[in-house]
DNA sequence: TATTGTTATACTCTATAACTATA
DNA sequence: TATAGTTATAGAGTATAACAATA
């Protein structure tokens, strides 16, 4: 019956489950984040940016394992947003450009704090710390 | 220094870790599956078509868990290709259109499983087989 | 009323290519 | 030559809203 299609032999690829489970989380994230109107990317954006004040989309590019173009539209929607700015402090290397949080950004920051948290224990919540641990673990060995 | 930058404290962020994963998983993707010109989406498509002949759309969307509409794309484009039709068969409920793989289709999903073997071979060479079994168990209750 | 398929629309993410300025 | 930033462009994925046909 039609009805009863699944993945079927796709459930044993692990390259599909890494996928449905990377859909769930965006999707839960996506749902508590309408309301400060942030995507992932872009409150890691704001997360790196207020802890390394000073840091230049090439740094941004590399901690997000995304492209320099990508980077590029990423910190551009925010610097409209008015959430990010270019600093004219004194660089000994010309060709990069040193982005901080404005006032408006750093306060948007704190308040993703609370929902980064509250969206974190979500997806703890159903793993013990052992198994938490031991996830973390396996996940970093892909992309590391 | 800025050339020091990683991702700090989101690094203790699991929705990161699955970002990143998914995102290092879904490149080596997209780098061998270019010759064969298909998604990781297109491929489960095909896969699901050539296991359940006659499967509907709504079929797709579960499995997948993917919006209907999100569907209707990746089908369509399919069938732009050639390598998806619509059944002509009586159906019970007319609302629900059935689809099969064309004989264009059928080729293609046989040349792709030797890609999608290799591509799992690259994930998986990284775990034991009794990490494999405990990284597919902890990752399914994310998403179920 | 609910479900299936459909279209229109929009936004994010991603990447490539080509360019400028600097190292 | 190599790197940092930039722009233009394009494709994939995702989702919402509204509609028609059918159940």
């Amino acid at each position: 019956m039609a009805s009863e299609v699944t993945l079927g032999e796709l459930d044993s690829i692990l390259g599909l489950r890494i996928r449905r489970a990377h859909g769930a989380v965006q999707r839960h994230f996506t749902d508590h984040f309408a309301e400060l109107g942030l995507t992932q990317k872009q409150v890691s954006v704001l997360w790196l940016a207020g802890n390394h004040p000073g840091l230049a989309q090439t740094d941004l590019a590399r901690a997000l394992d995304t492209d320099r173009a990508t980077t590029m539209a990423l910190v551009h929607g925010l610097e409209k947003r008015g959430l990010l700015a270019r600093t004219a402090s004194s660089q000994p290397d010309r060709r990069r450009i040193a982005f901080q949080l404005t006032a408006d950004g750093a306060r948007l920051l704190e308040r993703s704090r609370a929902a980064i948290a509250a969206h974190e224990a979500w997806l703890a919540a159903r793993f013990t710390s052992d198994e938490l641990v031991q996830l973390h673990a396996l996940l970093a060995r892909i992309y590391r």
